[in-house]
DNA sequence: GCAACAATGTCAATAAGGTTGACGCAAAAA
DNA sequence: TTTTTGCGTCAACCTTATTGACATTGTTGC
């Protein structure tokens, strides 16, 4: 079959370019994404599997170790080697919770916060200016794609959800 | 400040909840996107960095060492001992090149494709579940997105380029 | 033809981040 | 009181990456 055959006589081919097209901006993409912040971490001794964790405790902070490891997805070991390097660096802290001291909620220390924030910031700047001149459709485009990618749908939203409940305060953290 | 000053007076406020939302959807969609494939490569007894290697060796069969080191951007080193459990399990041979034979080109043997191509496929199904329903207009929102996250433009258009020089048809798909 | 350089491969040491399995302990629940 | 839950930790191991040093082969410039 020759390429102009190929290109004409095949709608599935042309969804095939665009699917592998995808594939490989997702790629680079990504891995820009992360080597950003990825940088910044170095600088500090820390690693993205550090990040992750930063992140989703300023997300929701006061959330127990379990909440984390469900959200994370790696072994209780794994989170634990992370989490030891946070709490011996006094960038997170840990307190029992009153009703149920059996869990341990993690909160954001000052520094913790500060490198959080700049962390955030790095990627934020880097979004913000991927979106930069692009019509709103084109970020909302963006979202749907991301959303439908996702198989565990409580995962993109559970968070919201946490966030609608409880809090006030997170927010000033992050508005540069 | 209470949550309503914020929401009402701060335009800045929605777009950091518009930018932190989309760094969790990156994080969350990019997590299920390589997982796919990552079952399928272990099942194999290979990881996600072989994966790299053959799509990259399908996407343009007969690139020479040197210029998927530069794709990659990891070490000689670290790309060498992917590269060897590649030629060891025969998904992929070399052939040095005859105008100059220093530089040793890289293609798939026919089980190599076969591999590679059940892999692209687990994430061609993946993007294209979710494409499922959406605008062209959304899809080319998240297109346009991820180009403008890529730091080196020339990195996501190189490989067009050289698909162009030997082939035709790949355009239409980013023909945006 | 020889010296310099280029492309690749390889040895060795090291690091980060992940895994599983087993066990301990304190607190909560039955 | 016994059992279950939440968490931490010890130990062994895997994969993917790193850097530095060195060898080999092939090309190129003089």
């Amino acid at each position: 079959m020759s390429e102009f055959q190929r290109a004409t006589a095949s709608p599935l081919f042309l969804r095939d370019a665009e699917l592998r097209r995808s594939i490989e901006l997702l790629y680079f993409a990504y891995r820009d994404f992360v080597g950003e912040a990825d940088r910044l971490l170095n600088a500090q001794g820390l690693g993205r599997a550090h990040h992750r964790a930063l992140y989703f405790i300023a997300r929701q902070e006061g959330l127990h170790v379990g909440a984390l490891l469900e959200i994370l997805q790696i072994s209780k070991q794994s989170l634990a080697r992370v989490l030891r390097q946070l709490l011996d660096q006094e960038l997170v802290r840990q307190e029992a919770k009153s009703s149920d001291r059996r869990r341990r909620q993690l909160y954001l220390t000052d520094s913790g916060r500060d490198l959080e924030r700049q962390l955030v910031a790095a990627q934020k700047h880097l979004l913000g200016r991927a979106y930069k001149g692009l019509a709103p459709e084109a970020i909302k485009g963006f979202h749907q794609v991301l959303i439908n990618m996702i198989q565990d749908k409580t995962q993109a939203y559970r968070y919201d959800a946490a966030q609608k409940r409880d809090t006030v305060q997170e927010h000033d953290a992050t508005q540069e």
